[in-house]
DNA sequence: TTCGGTCAAGTGGTACGACCAATTCCGCCG
DNA sequence: CGGCGGAATTGGTCGTACCACTTGACCGAA
C-alpha cells in the first residue's frame, strides 16, 4: 500500500511488536532490511513524526500508542509557512469538537464524564487566567478521550494544541481579552450537562454553541492568503 | 515555537519565499545554515511529508501549497500499524465534511458548486461501478474545494483517500455492496440541492444523511484495539 | 548490606565524503 | 531551425566515523 518495501517490513515489524515494544537498534535493523542507516532513519522519521514511534538518544526506538504530538509540532510548521490560517484551523477543530461531543454522549462513560466535570470545577475555582486556560485545555482533552475514538482524539488534540499555543500568543500581543471565569464556565457547563443526561443532540449543540464565542477572539482575522 | 533552529530557519525561508517557489540546493542550504547535509534533510524530510515541500530528484525542492498526500500516506502507515480504525477516522470524515457542506452553502461559490453537479452528472451517467466510485470521489473532492478552507480540504482529502481505498480493498474481499447506481446517485442529490440553494443547514443535514448510509458498508466492523 | 558514584557499553544524532539516479540545460550536429 | 546527446546540476543512498545521551553493572565507602 505504501510502495515501500521498507515501510511496510517497518509498518508490518511495529503491527506485531505491539505497543510499548522497543524496536532493534537500527544498526541491526538497517542491515536486517538490506539498506542503510541513512536510509532506514529516513523511514523513521516518518514514523515518528506522526507519532507511531518515539525515538530516544541513548535509548532506543519504541512503539508507542498514537500521539498528536508529530502532527501537532507539524502543524506549527505549517502555520508558520503561512500556508494554513488560524481561521481554517479552527474551522477543522470546531468540526471534530462537535462530533467529539455526540460520540462522548452516546457512549456516556461515567468515569470518563466525571474527568469533564473535574476540568469544569477546577475552572470555577481557577485564580489566574492561566489557570482558567489550564482547567479549559482539560475540559476539552477530557472530552476526547471520552469518545474512546482514536482517530478523532488523535487530530482534535493537535488542533487543539496549535491553537491554544496561537491564541495564547495573540493574546499576549494585544493585551486583549480579559478572560472572564464566568464566561468560560458559562460557556462550558451547558456542554456537560448534556454529557451527563446522554444527549447526543444537545452535546452537539452545544459544542457548537460554545465555539461560537470562542471566534470572537479573532478581531483582527488573518485572511487564507495573505 | 518548534524549538529547533533548522526547523526554524528553513519556515521562515519558506514564508519568505512564497508558493512555488524553488528552494537552494541541500549542499548550498546546508552550507549556509551551518550544518551537514544529513541533518538538513532530516528536517526536509518531516516538511515533504506534510506536504509543505516537495522535493524532485534533479530538479530542486520547491514550496507548495499544502498537499494532504503526505498526510495520506502517514494515515496508511498508521492504519496499517493497526493503530486506527477505519471506524475511527470514518467518524472523523463525517464531522470534517459537514463541515464542509455547509462552508460550501455558506459561500455559495457558482463556479466551484458547478463542479460538484458535474460530478453528480457524471455518477448518473456511469456505466461502471469503477466509474460510480470516480464520480463519487470527484463529487466530494469538488465540495472540499468549494469551501475555499485550506485546512478541511488538506485533512478531509487526506481521510477521502485512505478511506475510499480501504473500502474498495474490503468490498474487493468480501465481493459484496454491489453499488447500486440509483442509490448512489440518490444519496448525493440532496446534498448539491442544499448547495445551489445555499442552505448552510440542510446541506449539514443532507450530508449526515448521505454518511449514515455509508456507514452500513461496515459489515464486520474491526475493534479499536483488536 | 546499602547507598552512591564511576565507568563502559549500547543507542540514537550528526558529520563528511563518495557515488548513484533523475532531471535539466546547453551546445553540437544534421 | 530542430533534435539529440552529453555534461552539469540536484536530490537519493551508502559507509564510516564520531558525538551525546542513557542504561546498567561494578566498585568502594558509609
Amino acid at each position: 500500500m505504501a510502495a515501500d518495501p521498507v515501510s511496510d517490513a517497518l509498518t508490518g515489524l511495529i503491527r506485531d511488536l505491539g505497543e510499548d515494544a522497543r524496536l532493534p537498534p537500527e544498526r541491526e535493523l538497517a542491515e536486517r532490511l538490506g539498506v542503510s542507516r541513512t536510509a532506514l532513519r529516513d523511514r523513521l522519521r516518518l514514523l515518528e513524526a506522526f507519532g507511531v514511534l518515539s525515538r530516544r538518544q541513548g535509548s532506543g526506538t519504541y512503539v508507542r500508542r498514537l500521539d498528536p504530538q508529530g502532527l501537532e509540532f507539524a502543524l506549527d510548521l505549517a502555520l508558520s509557512a503561512s500556508h494554513l490560517s488560524i481561521e481554517s484551523l479552527h474551522s477543522v477543530r470546531v468540526a471534530l469538537e462537535r462530533q467529539a461531543a455526540r460520540e462522548a454522549a452516546r457512549k456516556g462513560d461515567p468515569v470518563a464524564i466525571a474527568h469533564v466535570g473535574k476540568a469544569l470545577a477546577d475552572m470555577e475555582a481557577a485564580a489566574t487566567a492561566e489557570d482558567i486556560d489550564r482547567a479549559d485545555f482539560a475540559f476539552h482533552q477530557a472530552l476526547l478521550h471520552a469518545t474512546g475514538n482514536a482517530a478523532l482524539t488523535f487530530f482534535a488534540d493537535a488542533m487543539t494544541g496549535v491553537l491554544f499555543r496561537a491564541v495564547r500568543q495573540r493574546r499576549d500581543r494585544l493585551k486583549t481579552h480579559p478572560h472572564d471565569k464566568e464566561v468560560s464556565v458559562a460557556a462550558h457547563r451547558p456542554l456537560y450537562e448534556a454529557l451527563l443526561a446522554g444527549d447526543e443532540d444537545a452535546a452537539g449543540q452545544a459544542s457548537d454553541d460554545h465555539f461560537r464565542a470562542w471566534h470572537d477572539l479573532f478581531t483582527h482575522p488573518r485572511m487564507e492568503r495573505p
